[in-house]
RNA sequence: GGAGAGAUGGCAGAGUGGUCGAAUGCGCCCGCUUGCUAAGCGGGUGGGGGAUCACAAGUCCCCCCCCGGGUUCGAAUCCCGGUCUCUCCGCCA
């Protein structure tokens, strides 16, 4: 799935959030208050690059389409570095004079503690000036977009992504095609009219084979991960302001998240998050790279900003499971290019397995989150809405949300380097189970399973519908 | 939910206002010694930022003893707030 779209949203920051941010030292404060080992600033991108090539990041800004005063941050850099030298230069002096405060007595030292004093307050009004500057600073490099790769195609929404292969062919059915919608009755396979009763819009039950089928793709995916040596995790879904953060969801993508408010935690919208996150402030040793993970977990999205939007069934819904794979390895931009054909094959051959046509689309500048370098969504065919509709979401983001979380490793020759994070999902459901039901449908209102998939269905080919 | 204890370098563990970025031990790295190994001996061993500067090396400086703030000429040490961990009691899938 893609990432919540929430980064371009310009939402209203709820109290609890800026709490939060606050209290973790995103946002509105330079540095950390929770328990953070990595202890001092995280900007988004590194502020030396940013100083160093200006042009670099005015343009991926431009081709993401979001806005961002570089400028602005270019002098505030220069005038907090100023203030910062001379400021240190000061208590370089206090601490050495500081020392010999011991050795004095009498007038002599009533005399130096005057001066010390003096000096002590100097520096104290440069801490706040460079506070209040840095305050600043931290804000707007919170906003800076990674830089797009050079081959992500311009565009500024959706609607410009480029193709770039498909696999399979839209089915064409000698008999009229159901939708989900009524396969799903006619097997008794969802609830939605009483789901929305208890639960409100965008609800469901899964119900006999709706539910084992769920299950079944997502052991499906989980297994085919495993046996390519991804590491099953199971994540916590509850998750601290941090994790959003570092991930990028947030600041900006607060109004996609439920917040649960007495504990300041956050619902995940994708197992990408704690996983991620898992390492974080921690110095890898380069022998442990890649960290090649795959999570299964609920996902929950509020889908503020969609109402009215894919209201019928399945498609767009608060609350799903999703498989996602999340790779961590080293700085290498070779690397990380390989890891994200590999994520995006892994995720292809799932869908193979299951006998789906789809297409894999080259997302482009405008579609793209801010941290992302590159991402390439697959989507699969789906009979009711005559169209590939997105079903994965396989990012690319070089350094980002490693910064951000502060995920580092050390290399063979004992340098510290930030890691590079990538990931995709590997299934998505019950949203996959429009096209699983749709495509394999036959005239008789019955559903032809996969053959990979009937081990995980009690060996069965086919779904009969209700008498 | 109630009561208490604690958080120091990769690990263990000292340190209650100055000479402590931090003893000591272990681990690790480099030398020496040694048929090999072990032992022994000597040295080294965290992260971040700034200045100079070529985004190099080197040199100098600042910050970090869970996180943030405060007191003080000076804080790992004192004060306030937060987070986490552990123990006991209660509750509970």
């Amino acid at each position: 799935m893609r990432p919540l779209p929430g980064a371009r949203l310009l939402g209203t920051i709820h109290t609890i959030h800026s709490r939060a941010a606050r209290r973790a030292g995103f946002g509105t404060l330079p540095r950390p208050r929770r328990q953070d080992h990595s202890a001092g600033k995280k900007p988004m991108l590194d502020l030396k690059f940013i100083r160093q090539h200006p042009d670099v990041i005015k343009d991926g800004a431009r081709k993401k389409h979001i806005p961002c005063d570089v400028d602005r941050i270019l002098e505030l850099d220069r005038r907090i570095r100023a203030i910062k030298t001379e400021a240190e230069a000061k208590k370089a002096e206090q601490k050495r004079r500081s020392k010999e405060i011991p050795g004095l007595d009498g007038e002599e030292k009533a005399r130096a503690l005057q001066d010390l004093k003096r000096l002590g307050d100097e520096q104290k009004a440069m801490d706040a000036e460079i506070r209040v500057l840095d305050e600043e600073l931290q804000k707007l490099l919170f906003e800076v977009p990674n830089p797009p790769a050079p081959e992500v195609p311009e565009g500024k929404d959706d609607a410009e992504n480029v193709e770039l292969r498909r696999h399979g062919e839209p089915v064409q059915f000698p008999f009229e095609a159901k939708d989900h919608l009524e396969l799903g009755r006619m097997h008794d396979l969802f609830d939605f009219e009483r789901a929305a009763r208890i639960a409100g819009s965008r609800t469901y039950f899964l119900k006999n084979a709706g539910a084992l089928l769920e299950l079944g793709v997502l052991r499906l995916a989980l297994d085919h991960m495993v046996s390519k040596g991804f590491t099953p995790m199971l994540v916590p879904h509850l998750v601290r302001y941090e994790a959003m953060a570092g991930t990028a969801y947030f600041p900006g993508g607060e109004e996609q998240a439920y917040c649960t408010e007495k504990d300041e935690l956050y619902l995940i919208g994708t197992a990408e998050v704690p996983l991620t996150s898992y390492r974080r402030g921690e110095i890898l040793d380069a022998a442990e790279l890649p960290l090649r993970m795959v999570g299964w977990s609920n996902c929950y999205r509020r889908e503020a900003g969609a109402a009215g939007r894919d209201t019928r069934g399945l498609y767009r819904i608060h609350q799903f499971q999703k498989i996602e794979q999340v790779i961590v390895c080293e700085n290498d931009e070779a690397k990380s290019v390989e890891f994200h054909d590999q994520i995006l094959r892994n995720s292809e051959e799932v869908l193979q397995m299951l006998e789906l046509p789809y297409r894999v689309v080259d997302v482009c500048g405008g579609d793209l989150g801010r941290g992302q370098i590159r991402k390439f969504d697959i989507e699969t065919w789906m009979p009711s809405r005559n169209s590939y509709s997105e079903t994965h979401s396989a990012s690319r983001f070089h350094d980002f949300q490693a910064r951000r979380l502060n995920l580092r490793y050390r290399d063979a020759d004992g340098k510290v380097h930030i890691c590079h994070t990538l990931n995709n999902t590997v299934i998505a459901s019950p949203r996959v189970l429009i096209p699983l039901l749709e495509n394999h449908q036959q005239a008789d209102g019955s559903i032809r399973i996969p053959k990979a998939l009937r081990p995980y269905m009690g060996g069965k080919e086919v779904l009969e519908p209700r008498a």
